[in-house]
DNA sequence: TGTACATCAGTGAACGCGCGTTCACTGATGTAC
DNA sequence: TGTACATCAGTGAACGCGCGTTCACTGATGTAC
């Protein structure tokens, strides 16, 4: 019932404004690209829909065509497997996680850690099903997948170590050092996240999480702040 | 071939030794029961070992059969569905772990975190294929199995809260908040144990991972010393 | 002790089903002139 | 502008395969006497 509702018919679209001569045929070249993308995309948001329930590795490729509503066979016009559909869905994924994460960037720094977690729990809650599928496949059944998604995770590491070196404090620091101090970051926002997604829809949960998650990350600062390298 | 070789072949077993007439009659009520203890087992080897390639969801009840050289049918003998499998194999692994938490619950409390992070590296290398297991399971595809790993992790979380507690400059703490640190050590320990099972053959990876991880622990345990409740 | 019967782990044939993939096709869109 | 041909996203039939599950069975193990 609700699988049909949430068909995506790509057939039966109607062109919704006249156009002069030199537009229709600007756009009638694009009309075949742009249906094909739709289509491509409705297959991404299927999936993704679909993925809610299962994982990548028990989620066969005639599933997400039937919740699109095209025939099996046009899935390959759009992808050579469904492993190649599943590294698209990390790509997607990792940029809602990007700008999630340049988002954070940008707040100011004598909050950064407040704004950081209401930030984390805003997207999360905005991307629910991105942020779960690289959470679940992270380490899931299909390798190509876990393979993107640990690379992409190791950026990050990398790119929050460098934010880090900015900080007063850690300007001394070695690479080594604030690599270990990033990554403690990165498990413990994974951490965070996964509390979110437990129940995303229960305000008083997601309060919760984003107060316990707030303090975690102020206790690694605190801790940060004390250390001093034994080397 | 390899697969073959694997095979644990139930029948054609051999009784070793003669016993009296008591002995034969005490044994021989086991026997029956022995085997199907051994096959039950030998299908939970069987299984943890495929899952090394796949996950559970991806899993299927011949492809176990087959390894451990029975045929598809016997499975029903031991167990109603691959899900009751795999919460079998939750709780497998979980004692597992729990065995490992209690042997580091017994370390020296000076030396609590090197200790501790010594037995984690020990027993992921010692047990990789149950710690795989439940790492991959914990957010898989099948919800009997995340719901058994969620309420261990849960269980996990509130006994370090309470040995946290027993920590002089803890004590005055309040529940909530000393759960607040526990999980995030439990975060940690996740992140150490998959940083361990990224290449767990590799020496100086685990190496690194272990002296990362020890100095992971020891941030989060100087910012909790310097934590003042801002409540 | 031996004999007669019960139990039940593992067997093997059979089933219907959803799967991924092939192939020749259709007809709307795009291009050349 | 219109016409003739090319492209290609989506169709629909068909395939062989591995799957989970049913069922009646076999023969070693267990029990009663």
């Amino acid at each position: 019932m609700e699988s049909c509702e949430n068909r995506n018919k790509v057939g039966g679209y109607r062109v919704d404004h006249a156009r002069t001569l030199t537009q229709v045929s600007e756009v009638a070249l694009g009309i075949r690209q742009e249906r094909k993308r739709r289509t491509r995309q409705a297959l991404l948001d299927a999936a993704l829909r679909l993925l809610d329930r299962s994982s990548l590795a028990g989620l066969s490729l005639r599933e997400v065509t039937r919740e699109v509503g095209i025939v099996p066979t046009a899935f390959y016009r759009h992808f050579a497997s469904m492993d190649e559909l599943g590294v698209a869905l990390v790509e997607e994924s990792m940029r809602t996680l990007r700008d999630m994460l340049r988002d954070a960037r940008r707040t100011r720094v004598d909050d950064a850690i407040r704004g950081s977690v209401r930030i984390i729990a805003e997207q999360v809650l905005a991307h629910e099903n991105h942020f779960r599928f690289l959470i679940r496949e992270r380490h899931g059944g299909v390798p190509d997948v876990r393979r993107a998604i640990a690379t992409e995770l190791r950026f990050i590491g990398s790119e929050l170590a460098t934010d880090l070196a900015r900080f007063p404090g850690l300007s001394a620091w070695d690479t080594e050092d604030l690599r270990m101090v990033a990554d403690l970051m990165v498990s413990a926002m994974l951490g965070i996240v996964t509390a979110l997604l437990d129940r995303p829809r229960d305000p008083d949960h997601v309060a919760e999480a984003t107060r316990v998650g707030e303090r975690q990350l102020r206790i690694i600062a605190l801790g940060t702040a004390h250390w001093r390298s034994p080397r």
